[in-house]
DNA sequence: GTACACCTTAGTCTTTACTCCAAGGTCAAA
DNA sequence: TTTGACCTTGGAGTAAAGACTAAGGTGTAC
């Protein structure tokens, strides 16, 4: 059994991160202690490494709320529905990553087109392209 | 002149953004009526543009705020500066996007992974990945 | 017995860019 | 003169994921 602080140092997060997942129905301890103290047991330790490695798969804290209660009753969900909802994931991952690109792009076009030199910004590019009403087509 | 409604349906913002950007000293109308009413000229509108052309780039609302006090007073400043200001800008894009791109490819080898049939998740590949220590290589 | 590290709760703050609301003033048309 | 569309200000709410603070209880080592 850990104590909050044992459990942060161990998976490198923080008390609050901690309490923060608990109020948010994410991860409680499987105990207390008599005073009051949280405690939690191994079980809780790879509950909190799926939650780690999800995060770090792009998926958001309500995302790994459902996630959790599939893997909490795995038997009454489907394989398929754990990689739909997967996917749809990466549909929204690749949708951030064309929109970025676009922004990408046109930054792009703004850098290229300006001489950079140390005269004064009166006629940069950047500016002008800016300023003007249709300047950058996404 | 224009009144903020005006002004704002020329555009396709709200008046609440029109508000929101005088609050934050991004775009203040040439004067008011004299019951109080903003009046915005030409080159509000132009500012206007500027602001959402800017954004369309990626610029934040602070960005854009030095972009104007640059355009403001072009000849204080340098093509150089402005050019290394985008520059930054479109090196935080990039990170931005690196760190999609990585989430993306976690995603899609946990999609590959999994068979995606309809019998129950007890196997499935993308929770047993997720519930390993070490399953997520970025 | 006291110092110090640890724990508790409840609450506020952060960032970004708005959005919504309430209470009230203004303006033009019928 | 009243209706309806417009405008004003001030203030609160939103999402996400915690970070931080205050006021206080607990555990242990010297």
């Amino acid at each position: 059994m850990y104590q909050i602080g044992e459990l942060a140092k161990k998976l490198s997060v923080t008390t609050d991160t901690l309490r923060y997942y608990e109020k948010h129905g994410l991860l409680s301890p499987c105990s207390r202690s008599d005073t009051g103290y949280r405690l939690y047991n191994d079980g809780n330790l790879r509950s909190l490494q799926f939650i780690i490695s999800a995060k770090k798969c792009g998926f958001t804290l309500n995302d790994i709320q459902e996630l959790l209660s599939i893997q909490v009753d795995k038997s009454s969900h489907s394989c398929h529905e754990v990689k739909s909802f997967t996917e749809h994931k990466l549909q929204q991952v690749e949708d951030k990553i064309s929109e970025l690109v676009a922004i990408q792009s046109s930054l792009k076009k703004l850098v290229e087109a300006c001489c950079g030199g140390n005269e004064s910004a009166a006629h940069c590019s950047i500016l002008s392209t800016l300023e003007d009403d249709n300047g950058i087509t996404h």
